[in-house]
DNA sequence: TATTGTTATACTCTATAACTATA
DNA sequence: TATAGTTATAGAGTATAACAATA
């Protein structure tokens, strides 16, 4: 008889806020990955994606949105700019309306296939109503303020 | 006429992924303040409901089960030494097996509550099927290798 | 030679506080 | 008085590298 290593017993078999962390950070690093060759981080692709389907959001606006705080919002979007990818326009002398420039719209697209390639690849066994379902179900966790620190403004009101 | 905001228009809308990493940042939001009265943190418990299933594991076996690096591990379990709730015993000169002590268990047993009472908070509107579906789901996510930092072990191979 | 546990350390994310300038 | 943007900084969480002791 061969000493097999006892099996472990599991006790994260039936909660889904474990796998939903254990499924995130994967997912995370995979579309890190994926968004390497672009020069993007994920928070910035998310940020270029916001503007690309509404130009004109201020910083503020965006970071709600996305739950990216101001004081993060400010060296991230700085970074963008410095980098050509988005232009800022002050619409009233204290806000910044954000758009993409023409080179923006490009690395934008190319991480808009990057990212659907990902998604691919993490969630291409899941059947697309129950990728949906999950999806509906996820928006309602974090929409539901689970959270503390959102000031109320988010994505789909 | 009012001058109502113009609705923001969510390039997310079909993004796994993205709804994947919110409903996570708020899952790990809550579980922290529901385990905060307990002082600890979401990786200890994730420590100690391991090896209240499984006594005996050493750090290292308990580490790749969690996705926890070793150099990671040893800080926490000497915290969770420290104060009381785990107790190490040298059983092969360089493996440390890992067990609860009496007051483990207890302190062990208020967390399981509380993450129960927190997985019905979060989840409670989804039903009990469409949530045991989304749990097999995630789970070949992060255990379908999109990782590279697993060092091939982990729960129920 | 590979593994365990450990330390030290770096890096990224996220959070808080404080400030200014506008509204 | 509240909001936008900014800076500085602190704190988690996670990562790498190196080492001693053991298998």
């Amino acid at each position: 008889m061969l000493k097999t290593p006892a099996p472990i017993i599991d006790p994260f078999e039936k909660m889904l806020g474990y796998h939903l962390r254990r499924a995130s950070v994967a997912v995370m690093s995979d579309i890190t990955r994926a968004l390497g060759p672009l020069r993007l981080k994920p928070a910035d692709a998310s940020v270029l994606f916001l503007i690309a389907s509404n130009a004109g959001l201020t910083q503020s606006e965006v970071g709600r949105a996305l739950g990216i705080l101001r004081a993060n919002m400010a060296p991230l979007t700085a970074a963008l700019v410095r980098k050509g990818l988005v232009i800022r326009k002050r619409v009233d002398g204290r806000s910044q309306a954000l758009r993409l420039s023409a080179a923006g719209e490009s690395v934008c697209r190319a991480a808009w296939e990057a990212t659907l390639a990902h998604e691919e690849t993490m969630f291409g066994a899941i059947p697309k109503a129950a990728r949906r379902r999950c999806i509906e179900d996820l928006r309602a966790v974090w929409q539901g303020r689970g959270d503390a620190e959102s000031e109320s403004d988010q994505l789909d009101p």
